[in-house]
DNA sequence: CATGTCCTTGTAGGTTGCCTTCATGGATGC
DNA sequence: GCATCCATGAAGGCAACCTACAAGGACATG
């Protein structure tokens, strides 16, 4: 029962590939393909892979051993987050992986906070779907994702999750849009202009098809549109309004955003993070620090 | 933070010695004392060992990996278990060290019970003080013992234990003796009669005591022996009686055992493990046999 | 106080295990 | 049917680990 063993099987679990795990590890294919014969053969001959269709799987021995290989490395990890505290400071690298308009309000107060800490973040952004995020646990300690069902996304069952921030969605306008007088838009509002909108099963979208239903009219979608930046210059110059979230957007440049009164349309910006990496003094340390960058929003 | 480097801090906490962990492990001592080099190296050049007389010692932070090297054990042990559940069976070898009276009690049925299982069992015959069990368990899976002051021996605390059998010591004596036509004999009936006893100190001898401070009077003590063996073939063949442990005694050799009114004196017999070494499947098997056989020597 | 023993540690050198390179073969998609 | 992707195997290099040997410190014993 090698622990190298185990843990080979744990990254084939997580990665469905030889190939991967050779990336994952900075080795060969052949090197991996090698290390799993001398698993199987140390572990009584049983098979722990089998072929399917160019690629492997793991049989039920595999995932039992990956499995075990998971508590391994949790446990790994508890020991190193002791020595971390033992030594008094965090330290090390931690790879974050964030939503480009949740990084955007979050990581400035993060990065302050860690300024003076031992801890190196290596942050990346991807913008990528809801149920893509759970995937990007293997390569990063934490992914900051959104989530529109609830604080827990979907696929993050066996995850540590956190629930960073609830977003408001809001509907944005000119600043001297004819609605911006009101400190809330109602729906029958909104059906009178005309929409920005985002791509068809795009989340945002669920606020547009709940004021349709409301009104019982569809609203005018003149363009449908990904990047909220450029839905913010296009909102800023004419007269039509989008969907946007509330403390995303960037205040005081022509845009204002109200609430659609009745309606409680928001996102989560949730963090989600392997239980083993969960463990680390340095994550749990820009954990708390994204969790103290949620509170500062929203106060 | 190598499960190897853990591992080996959590030998050296057992057997606190370079030397007797390279002989535990088939290795040098220079291969040890290089190994611990490395650590230290690895895990930030923070001192894990220090002399102590002619031998080291761990410091906090060496007993503070020590200490994860034992969970990491266990996880590993775990894992193992599983494994072996999955096989469908238990396999292996497992080390039982055991004193040798309660062996003749307990071990013939446990190896009947082990008979048509793929479980081999090492079994090593110990005849040493109470206090020294716990340390047997560095080098045996399962070490059986007695305990006088009840089902956990001292120094177990850490460790895993099992109350296998409860045995009362009762009082030996030829079979014709005039004491053996009573159920049970008096405190009184024992100081009339010489005795057989054990070194000064030993267990058994606080009966002889108990006996002597309800009555006032000392008993006479002829021999002090340790071997029960030898006492039982002393006693068959004279008037004398020693105390003996009821089902340890060979019964029907001309010897019959009575216990002493309003005395409640026995010891315990009892299994200790160490925590990662009980999660073995085969240990457990084992384990159950023992205890198995101490209720059927009960029934 | 000298001597012997026990333990650790260091150096030099050998061996084993792991990895890379290169080549082969199967499965998939165009 | 061809190109591509993936896994696997054989051969060889390299590094890590271990053994052998020697030296030095601590303790017990005469």
């Amino acid at each position: 029962m090698d622990p190298r063993h185990l843990d080979l099987l744990r990254e084939l679990a997580d990665r469905h590939s030889v190939t991967a795990v050779a990336e994952a590890t900075h080795r060969t294919p052949s090197a991996v393909s090698q290390q799993l014969r001398t698993a199987q053969r140390d572990l009584g001959g049983i098979p722990l892979v089998e072929p399917h269709g160019r690629s492997v799987r793991l049989t039920e021995a595999g995932k039992l051993l990956a499995d075990g290989g998971r508590d391994l490395a949790r446990t790994i990890a508890q020991v190193q987050a002791r020595w971390d505290a033992y030594l008094g400071s965090a330290s090390g690298t931690v790879r974050l992986a964030a939503l480009p308009s949740a990084a955007a309000v979050l990581l400035p107060e993060v990065l302050s906070r860690l300024a003076d800490t031992a801890v190196s973040l290596e942050c990346t952004d991807v913008d990528i779907a809801e149920s893509e995020y759970p995937g990007m646990v293997v390569d990063h300690d934490i992914v900051v994702g959104h989530s529109f069902t609830g604080p827990v996304p979907a696929g993050a069952e066996h995850l540590v999750t956190a629930a960073l921030l609830r977003e408001p969605l809001d509907i944005a306008m000119r600043a001297d849009h004819v609605l911006a007088t009101k400190a809330r838009v109602t729906a029958q509002d909104l059906v009178r202009h005309e929409w920005y909108g985002v791509p068809l099963g795009y989340p945002f979208d669920d606020l547009r098809i709940a004021v349709e239903t409301t009104v019982g009219t569809p609203v005018r979608v003149v363009q449908r549109l990904r990047d909220n930046r450029l839905i913010e210059a296009l909102v800023a110059a004419s007269d039509r309004v989008a969907v946007l979230p509330r403390y995303s957007t960037t205040p005081g440049a022509g845009i204002t955003l109200r609430p659609v009164h009745g309606m409680d349309a928001a996102r989560w910006i949730v963090a989600i993070l392997r239980p083993d990496r969960a463990e680390r003094l340095a994550v749990r340390t820009v954990l708390e620090a994204l969790r103290a960058a949620g509170r500062e929003v929203v106060g």
